[in-house]
DNA sequence: GAAAAATATCGAACCGCTTCGAATAATTAA
DNA sequence: TTAATTATTCGAAGCGGTTCGATATTTTTC
């Protein structure tokens, strides 16, 4: 059995109490007294059990981490970066990071995560869309939470978003920018708020640079966002008698299907066309030629969330904030702006 | 304050040491105080606390998942996969995976991840090549653990590990038979025990169809086994006087990268150049051709882990038995067996 | 120099559960 | 019918920490 609490007092020959006071760096503690624990502990290699603290304190040093399941199952790591965010973020506050993955339908019997069950959690962080009836299951459970990407058309929470508008707006007029007039867009489910940003801030763009808003270059609620679907739908603009010389697309993935689309029809990217992508995963680099696109910063993201739940579990406040956080073009082969 | 065992006595009218038998199916308890205790549990919707239960069990309920940081940075999600294997594996059992990275050296400051020093996991599962050091260590500390894709040299130790030498065997073979001569290596560090496997099969294949080894067409010891890599070697590899028609890459990134060296070189894939990966990662099907490659089913090694780390923790047994688990030839365009 | 305040240490209660021996009730054996 | 089993329930003692009120010791204040 390794050393208790008790072992160390006795060999310090103090009270256990004024050991826990030694490790929790209590006042009134005489220099002396500390030294003499400090040795008994480090002699017999001490370390208080999780377990204890966190039945004695009502604190389980746990975050969970939630996130629909088909998020984990897609090739990209976007939201494993995510999680490794506030892996290496919550190491220093000293917490563990339970990861679930829940169905993206709200099931009460399945989808509540057994830690929330089991307290044994002090906050999650929710990421990606998942159901509003959990969020709101959670937020009314009293359990401080904070979102990742994804905010529910109602209800206020504390939450670290994308810039999308902004990231979507700037990504069209670097394309605008480089003389291109027929725009294409080719964009996920439009009911997923980061997309619907993502298609404003396109449609701002347009706007502002006073080009028409012509909605047979618009391929939207695509249902996957997956290559394949991006794949496709720039097939389908590509056949038009007028085609767009350059797509905006909402993720890499279908970027990368668009590309694979251009080349099928003979078009080569990015002279015939221009193509620009979001989320900047690290395949986009490999792809011929490598993808022009928006960076999102993935692990800020979860190093942002935990500070925020950090902070909301210690204070005890209710703060709802949302943090904006802004996007990076990434200038490579696929818009054309660099020449070879 | 949620419910806790004590009111949930109250309320059934029995004593707080019933209550903790009829959850935890203890005999000798009759019909009529289950259904009175259940109700009182169902109605006070009572769920035990988990922290509670460790304490007083010595049991964590958690399952250390260990991986070496930069597997987790790397941008196919292998060890991704892995890990949500273990995780869903491991809610069967009612355990919480708790996911740590360390750097690859050992240090026994940093290495050594926090859940061990507090005692809060049951058993732990390393992942990838981590420290001999460090899996010693936790070896040696007396707590069950279960290797995934690694052994090392010494030492014995239960493990769940890819049939490297029979995957690679039958990737070289698949080419051998499809009429190639001059097959080409390219491979990571030789120094892992998975790529010294897949070497020898690659060996083994060319031996036993009695095909000369030629060292000049292998290019192994690449530092990352990145996409780079593959590039680099297989452009080498390309510019010899008579160059490989074949090459087997020892995982599907440096495939990718192979594939990239042969259209630079302006030679065409299958035709020119047949190219075999390994791993199967989902980016693999949107190369032009789409590669082939020896699949390896990674939420399966997560499962069987969780099982065999389980069953070392519920008996207290020691066996240290390895799981090989076999691969699967996924033939797609790379390789020129399939005419397009 | 005595009262008041601050400092240092201790003991005991408590967190919410499991477990084990004791007590009681119900059955079975003799 | 009584002793011996067996089934059922209970009470109390942990598990390993934290925390708070009490006590003892110093230091400060006037």
């Amino acid at each position: 059995m390794s050393p208790t609490i008790k072992d160390v007092a006795r060999k310090a020959g103090v009270a256990q109490s004024t050991v826990s006071l030694v490790i929790n760096e209590g006042k009134h503690i005489s220099q002396a007294t500390r030294q003499k624990v400090l040795k008994a502990i480090r002699e017999l290699n001490y370390h208080p059990r999780r377990s204890a603290r966190v039945l004695a304190t009502r604190k389980t040093g746990n975050i969970g981490f939630i996130l629909a399941d088909k998020y984990f199952y897609q090739a990209e790591p976007f939201y494993t970066r995510i999680f490794l965010g506030t892996e290496f973020e919550a190491r220093k506050h000293n917490y563990y990071v339970l990861l679930t993955t829940v169905h993206e339908e709200f099931n009460p019997k399945k989808s509540i995560p057994r830690y929330l069950m089991e307290k044994n959690v002090d906050g999650v962080i929710l990421t990606g869309k998942v159901s509003d009836a959990l969020i709101l299951y959670i937020k009314n459970s009293g359990i401080p939470v904070v979102l990742i990407d994804y905010f529910p058309k109602e209800g206020k929470f504390p939450s670290v978003l994308i810039d999308n508008l902004q990231g979507a707006y700037e990504a069209v007029v670097h394309l605008i920018r480089l003389g291109h007039r027929r725009i294409g867009f080719i964009g996920g489910t439009i009911d997923h708020p980061s997309i619907s940003d993502r298609f404003k801030g396109y449609g701002q763009a347009l706007e502002e640079f006073g080009l028409p808003k012509n909605s047979s270059l618009v391929a939207k609620d695509l249902p996957d966002s997956s290559a394949e679907d991006g794949y496709r739908a720039a097939r389908k603009l590509l056949k038009l008698s007028t085609p767009p010389t350059a797509l905006f697309a909402t993720n890499d993935s279908m970027a990368m299907g668009s590309i694979r689309a251009a080349r099928e029809a003979q078009l080569k990217v990015p002279d015939d066309l221009a193509v620009v992508g979001f989320d900047d995963i690290e395949v986009a680099t490999h792809t011929h030629p490598p993808l022009t696109t928006m960076r999102v910063p993935k692990e800020e993201m979860g190093t942002l969330a935990v500070r925020k739940i950090v902070e909301l579990i210690d204070s005890g406040d209710k703060f709802n904030e949302k943090t904006l956080i802004a996007t990076e073009l990434i200038v490579r082969g696929s818009c054309g702006a660099t020449k070879v």
